[in-house]
DNA sequence: GAAAACTACGAAAAGGTTTTCGTAGGTTTG
DNA sequence: CAAACCTACGAAAACCTTTTCGTAGTTTTC
């Protein structure tokens, strides 16, 4: 049961410790010979090296640490999901830890992080997070961090993004496009980055378009736990308070779809009496009834993107080049649906 | 930059590196005034005590590792949450791999976690495993495994489960309380243990009243990334093959919305002509329309069931206890909506 | 006043690997 | 036949912490 040591491999072949070593690595200063008996018993004794010896020597795990504000959430398992491949694929391993959008909890995760010696991490940042030394830290210590979707844009690191101010625009401009004349928008938390592009790139269509803004239009949720109430409740404020608005452009697909739910309820026809544009692209939305209109956020792929970046300052970190930071942009694309005409 | 170490700050003191190890963990033999100034040293020096060589002396990581078949799954990724909500708590850390339903690769990442030497695994198997020596090797290593919801009856471990045929059972139940005479069954693979414990639970309340099994009712769906898909193709072909049919219990939420989607599309009126049960009770269940009557399987609270038992196996094996072996079965819950009258 | 007990600290081993630097013995070169 | 060079291996340091065992010096006990 007790695992198998260089050790033992070397009193049982009658050589040293280094030999063995040096025989299961291919050094080149071992005959060929000794290679093969050495490799022969490590296969039959099962050998392992011990990750714990080796991480100490080597100072690295091959293991990086991910943290994110949600994992029961679409667009995040997405990125989750495209962050393991890509690790898999360079043989590292991911720790996952959720920030459940505190940034206590979040200042927390790093520092236990930096203590577990990750060779990196990974961050999407909680809504809530304003300070931004704890991430600074990490690159303080030299290690290697990149933020995805959610960043900080005051940091000097990676970063692999979006442009939710145009995809917004895109959305509003979609919206114009089929004929809306009045048109709301349900945005996110006032502090959110995301939010704050996503309600600019609304307001920016409208202005090229010579509409008027109307700051009455502007509904805002917290895009928690109960998205999809925030949107049914919105959406009957909306009813009430304008009754002119035919076109609504919301933050989050799930806040839509509640939205869809209480024009539904209420009677209101989508998209004859009122369009509805979401944002995200989750996979709820295209079964509903009417089919969500909306912006694909590519998960998957800035998942991806994301460790690639993360595996290629590594790499630089290693060979001891100047380490460049990339500001890496994914594209989005609107998905015409049966919300919209 | 460079980590701070015990030695550094014992140079510093004048005393040696034992001393400052046994200040800083409150050993009774060293002095209040030691501890004081070794304390005081570290935290102005914010040490970090050096994971790798805690590991390898103390030979844990205090890590475990979670093989799971897929992430973006509504209750996956509550299993998940509920994983890391639990480790948390005891100050663990969770390695997630992804298997992708692949026997081939869950027996690499098996191997991988080995490596690794975390000092336990979670998982919950692919539903083309069927050899399970990887699984048995993570025991006989003297690793505590737990497995949840997809087990392997046959391994001696704990497991943590619902009650697949008895939730079946309940759903088909319902649909005969509600008044249906001719119930089908959309099936999950052949293989997967869970299917065929939901499908006998089918067969099991069809019989019970009285009800004759048709085997032509019983229809099969890979459950894989095109369940929605599935659910439309095999719902267009019930229609063919049964114009009598006025229920239908289907293996997985995903599949139901399909189903439902299908019928509307083919305007088939559920609940009236047709009544639908699904299983797992994915958010979406509740927000489509008409909303759909399922099963609720507890994802978060499974996670957390399942790190619990993990976590008080690692204890027993750290007090050198006997390792009791337990079988927890958690509640399922008819969720009743309006696909069902 | 000697034996016993206590206090506060240190030396050193152990954990297992990686890698540098030596070196003994043999082979090649000029 | 020296000098230079190979080949194949080993010793040992380094990575850093934890923990056992000693011990010098002081205090208590009878």
């Amino acid at each position: 049961m007790s695992q198998v040591t260089l050790m033992q491999i070397a009193e049982k072949l009658n050589i040293s410790v280094s030999t063995v070593s040096k025989a299961l690595k291919d050094y080149p200063d071992v005959s060929d010979k000794t290679k093969g008996l050495v490799k022969e018993l490590a296969k039959t004794l099962n050998y392992q090296p011990n990750a714990f010896a080796v991480n100490l020597r080597t100072k690295e795990s091959k293991t990086i640490g991910l943290i994110i504000p949600a994992i029961v959430h679409h667009f995040f398992s997405n990125v989750i999901k495209g962050i393991l491949a890509q690790a898999e694929k360079k043989g590292y391993l991911v720790i996952i830890l959720q920030s459940n959008e505190s940034y206590e909890l979040e200042k927390k995760q790093i520092n236990l992080l930096l203590r577990q010696r990750v060779d990196g991490i990974l961050i999407s940042i909680a809504n809530t997070t304003r300070n931004f030394t704890h991430l600074s830290d990490v690159i303080t210590q030299g290690k290697p961090l990149v933020m995805f979707d959610k960043i900080a844009k005051i940091l000097e690191c990676s970063k692999v993004v979006i442009d939710d101010r145009k995809a917004a625009k895109d959305a509003t401009q979609h919206l114009i496009d089929t004929g809306c004349k009045r048109i709301a928008h349900f945005r996110g938390p006032l502090l959110s980055q995301n939010s704050i592009d996503r309600f600019l790139g609304y307001k920016e269509a409208l202005e090229e378009n010579n509409f008027i803004y109307d700051s009455s239009l502007v509904y805002i949720c917290e895009c928690g736990d109960s998205s999809f109430e925030e949107g049914k409740f919105n959406a009957k404020k909306l009813l009430q308070d304008h009754k002119d608005v035919d076109g609504v452009f919301i933050n989050t697909d799930l806040v839509a779809i509640g939205a869809l739910t209480a024009f539904a309820e209420m009677g209101i026809k989508v998209p004859d009496d009122i369009s509805i544009v979401g944002f995200s692209n989750w996979f709820m939305s295209s079964v509903i009834s009417p089919s969500l209109t909306t912006i694909n956020q590519p998960g998957f792929e800035m998942g991806k993107a994301a460790f690639k970046q993360l595996h290629k300052e590594l790499k630089q970190r290693k060979k001891s080049k100047t380490v460049v930071y990339e500001k890496i942009i994914l594209d989005t694309a609107l998905v015409k649906r049966d919300s919209t005409k």
